[in-house]
DNA sequence: ATTAGCACTCATTTATATCGAGTGCTAACT
DNA sequence: AGTTAGCACTCGATATAAATGAGTGCTAAT
């Protein structure tokens, strides 16, 4: 069978009025709210049609129909409207962004804080991967008799340190010699690579003192370049899903909120999608827990290198177009507040 | 009236009853549950007294009684017995936090995991208040034509750094000038007095380069005390309260979950609170949000001082005994390693 | 091909009856 | 005096039944 013109638009409006509703749509209601020119029996025809296509389903016989996955699919890639944004909305997006430059992760959070506020959903924002991010040089910088400043600094401009505790004695020109010797062998290397490596010291070490304080310092730059390749995920608007009728089941709601409470799974999940704006509908979630919900994940730069990601997941039923164009607006503000940080900061 | 003997007991046995069972007790249930060697009607008078001392509320006529904030006060302060761990509890806790020695942020998130674990209840841990800390040291090292990493120690050994842009060239030997400058300016006084204070570069500044450069670099420096000044809340267990009866109302479930997820509103009531454990129940605090939870809080130290807060949030119906019982192992863990970490890690 | 008409379905709502755990009171018993 | 058995009463919870109404599918007329 065809999707007939007719048909699509019949399809587009049942989505609509179901995007906004939340209730399955009846022929009569549709015809009344929108003007089809054509009856109530008619729609009823065509709906069954649309049904037998896979296109809506029917909750129990006596209810009005509701979009498949493979409705929202097609309305997404091909029915799905670009929504403007409001003036408003823009302002706040552009706004809230500007005000911490320079704090990282602190604007990162607020992206999410932001993105969830606007959709009404559960946002989340990862900070960047630093999977591609190479180590610049290593410094060690001496702050008492025992204590020790490791310093990891990746081409990015990312820095990472902890304070050691140092057991054997130092002088500080073994200290800046050491550093210079690591910045030497690891310099322009992936810092998970380096990681990798799982070295045993494999610099220089003539000096006998200086390879103790290797091995006594080594254990600590292996944690902080660990440290450094972590990513944070940050979530706002967990609470948002209780103003949702499919989430008014208490079930439902903790099993959402179960889903996201394991942090770290989800992140993987996140990091493992593809770069730009990807939609996931239903039961094209891999994970069964997602079955019934939709995931949209954009991809934000810093310095024109693809490396974070930033999403919201709600119920299947979501308005797409508005949340697209408010993701896409969003990482583009991303974009450039990430590339003025580390360029024009003069414009201040 | 007087709390007799056998009040007291009734009152106990209550209380242990409705706190396992989450029902409103009566008084038929309580003399087959617990061997008080008196019938069901003679508990039924004292349970009257009970009430009108103000121990015990009715939800409605016909139903059981149900201890009131004052019977768990009370409870608390003098009924309580202190609970023993299980070994396996003492084991969970001492091996999930030796895992992650020298990982400060992640340590302290462990906590509120196990604490969320062992307790099923929501539970945060919030990163040491560093208000009482120190200035050691400021270093500015260059990594390239205009970049400059700004770095932070304070006297227990944190640090915090950012990499600055940096407008004005610079001579590496300006930067190593400015640094000492500063470290001698606000060497040993607090943090947030540095902060206050406001300062529009009031070090020595005889060197016109050198005074631009500073100018440059003040508002990172802010900045990054600001950061450093910061306390992170991590929570744990949010979905917990599903499993509890008083949460199956969806509202009371948003309402809880509403109230943590103002993160920021929720850590400044956290640090408000006084140092060592805590216990809050119910209508005693303040917010009205919480006026039927109950929160515990207990202090943690690093290196001997007291800095960072624990604690979880719950109905008023919890297990004060068991979670304080463990509230205080954990703590007393959390010292420990705090303690390890900066003296003898040798023992590794 | 479209539509009006109609019987049928079924979740939701409303009304009603029943149940049972619990109370409070009184009177009898130690 | 304090304790207990007995009993009427309360009231939320549960179960059952009836009414409602939005919606469908089918048929026959347009």
């Amino acid at each position: 069978m065809e999707l007939s013109e007719r048909k699509l638009k019949i399809l587009q409006a049942i989505i609509s009025d179901y995007v906004r509703s939340a209730e399955p749509v009846g022929s009569r209601t549709l015809s009344r709210k929108f003007d089809l020119g054509i009856s109530p029996a008619t729609i009823r025809n065509e709906m069954s049609d649309l049904e037998e296509m896979g296109y809506l389903t029917h909750p129990h016989t006596s209810a009005g129909r509701v979009p498949s996955d493979k409705a929202y699919r097609l309305y997404v890639n091909s029915l799905m409207p670009k929504q403007e944004l409001t003036p408003q909305e823009k302002r706040t997006i552009a706004d809230r962004l500007q005000a911490d430059i320079n704090e990282f992760d602190r604007t990162i959070q607020h992206a999410a804080q932001i993105l969830s506020e606007i959709t009404n959903l559960t946002s989340f924002a990862m900070t960047p991967t630093k999977t591609e991010e190479t180590l610049k040089f290593v410094n060690l910088l001496p702050v008492d008799k025992n204590t020790v400043v490791l310093m990891i600094v990746s081409d990015s401009g990312e820095i990472s340190n902890t304070a050691m505790r140092i057991k054997v004695p130092y002088t500080e020109e073994n200290l800046q010699l050491l550093a210079k010797s690591m910045t030497y062998t690891y310099r322009g290397k992936k810092l998970t690579d380096v990681l990798k490596s799982h070295i045993q010291k494999n610099f220089e070490t003539d000096i006998e003192a200086m390879s103790r304080l290797a091995d006594d310092i080594l254990p600590d730059f292996m944690k902080t370049l660990e440290e450094m390749l972590n990513v944070q995920l940050y979530m706002d608007g967990l609470t948002n899903i209780f103003d949702l009728p499919e989430y008014s089941d208490i079930d439902k709601a903790r099993k959402f909120l179960a889903l996201l409470d394991k942090k770290e799974d989800f992140t993987k999940k996140i990091i493992e999608r593809d770069d730009g704006m990807i939609v996931t509908i239903g039961g094209e979630n891999a994970d069964d827990m997602m079955n019934d919900c939709s995931l949209i994940t954009a991809t934000y730069c810093v310095d024109g290198k693809m490396v974070g990601k930033i999403g919201v997941i709600g119920p299947t039923r979501m308005r797409y177009g508005e949340i697209t164009s408010i993701m896409e607006y969003l990482t583009e503000n991303l974009n450039n507040t990430f590339k003025l940080e580390s360029g024009e900061k003069d414009s201040e």
